[in-house]
DNA sequence: CCAAAAGTGTTGACAATACACCCATGA
DNA sequence: TCATGGGTGTATTGTCAACACTTTTGG
């Protein structure tokens, strides 16, 4: 932004640049990774699946956009949208990736826990939207499948260097569920004692809940409960294994 | 950018947004980490220092602006430009970073080597580029303070789980070369040996040059001469001891 | 009583540290 | 011959993976 062309730089002089959002929404359901999607309701790729997203206003900044956009689009609960953790993935700026006109956009990812039953038609803008897991994802707008596999790589590799795999639990869960977040995102098998004590050995990952414990699907002893701590990094990481996955 | 306000779009309709690009590029130089920064000629912030970088043009992604501009205002070889690893670090989008109107701009990272006598007075554009330590920083014009943060951050961890340190090097380096570098960055000490096994028992992360050994300074032992490798992640990390900085 | 899931204990392989020591060179 | 940086060896420590085993629930 530093060296404009001409001092007197004209706003209006160059064919204008869009500028608009793109979330990667995950969350962990039933042993799959779900992404967030809706479905298209006009031109360029009218009935196409793509991610939520939309135009930043013209006194927004891309985060504000992303959370806005999301919660118009997505029938996700008010105050899961304001609450979310939001991180860009980068932007995405080819000259030709919307063929209406010149777009850059910011995309961004989030991870949610498994929502009752989560956004799908909502109601008003949320002409269609669902959780779809990754492994059956049709094709995409524009170039979100790109960016779809980019969030895909970053969130697994995050899961090893921060704590953010709580970002897919409730608000208190147990470490079962925490376990089966990292086996679905990883697609991989942990091992449960090891994993555990990983967990409860790094200081702010999880802590205690005081209350009782819980039965998780019936069977089993009932497991005690956690939130997560006040941590956010993982120092040293928990890192995934390389041989096959699953 | 799935949903358009209306169907009909158009592309005029609001005040247009301006993107930029903005580089943080850093070398290792007489052990302190230094930025190439310019010296502005214009309005807004004449006189002040910033981050190289400029308008994204009407066909061009936002990487190729920056291999640009980076180009056009340093004095940085062509070849040196061409061949430069860049990285996205994030995107900067608050509506009033810039006082003349809306402008979004994408954050680079790249990393060189310490050049013979850089970039300083290239011809042409460069008006001013130089090379300036970090500690010493001056303010800078608009966010670029909190983008050359952000970046720092990001090299710095970079370090651990990359084998990024060598794009520091010249294309051939010794292990002595490598350790400086990394106790630059994190301005701490590490140990000689166990540094030099970590980085030979790492595949891929070097390999040595068949030539001859070559002398460093001077005086000591000549030091045997070793290339980047093709790996670019570095598994497990090499992990930057957390004790107090050096 | 059995299956299933939570949770504890123990062991061995391996990796990272700390540090002693030798090597080759310039002055 | 001494200071300097390159390079090797080794003991200790700690961490992690593997796996046996106990506990507590539902059926």
């Amino acid at each position: 932004m530093s060296g404009a062309p001409e001092p007197g730089y004209d706003p209006y002089a160059f064919e204008p640049f869009a500028v608009t959002v793109d979330l990667a929404v995950f969350t962990v359901r039933g042993g799959a990774l779900h992404v967030l999607l809706i479905r298209r309701g006009q031109e360029p790729f009218a009935g196409a699946w793509a991610l939520p997203g939309g135009f930043v206003l013209p006194r927004e900044s891309a985060e504000t956009a992303a959370r806005r956009e999301l919660a118009e689009e997505t029938g996700l609960p008010q105050q899961v949208v304001a609450d979310l953790h939001l991180e860009q993935l980068r932007t995405y700026s080819e000259p030709d990736r919307d063929p209406r006109m010149r777009v850059v956009s910011v995309a961004f990812t989030a991870l949610v826990p498994d929502l009752p039953e989560p956004a799908a038609e909502g109601g008003g803008d949320a002409a269609q939207a669902r959780w779809l897991p990754l492994g059956q994802a049709p094709d995409l707008a524009f170039d979100h499948a790109a960016i779809l596999a980019d969030a895909r790589v970053r969130i697994r590799s995050k899961l090893e260097y921060t704590c953010l795999a709580t970002a897919f639990c409730p608000p208190e869960f147990t470490l079962g569920e925490l376990l089966a977040v990292y086996e679905t995102v990883w697609d991989t098998v942990l091992d449960r004692p090891n994993f555990r004590r990983k967990v409860l050995t790094t200081p702010g990952f999880v802590e205690a809940v005081p209350g009782a414990a819980r039965l998780t699907g019936g069977r089993g002893k009932p497991a005690a409960l956690y939130r997560a701590g006040p941590a956010t990094a993982l120092h040293p990481p928990l890192l995934r294994p390389e041989g096959p996955t699953r």
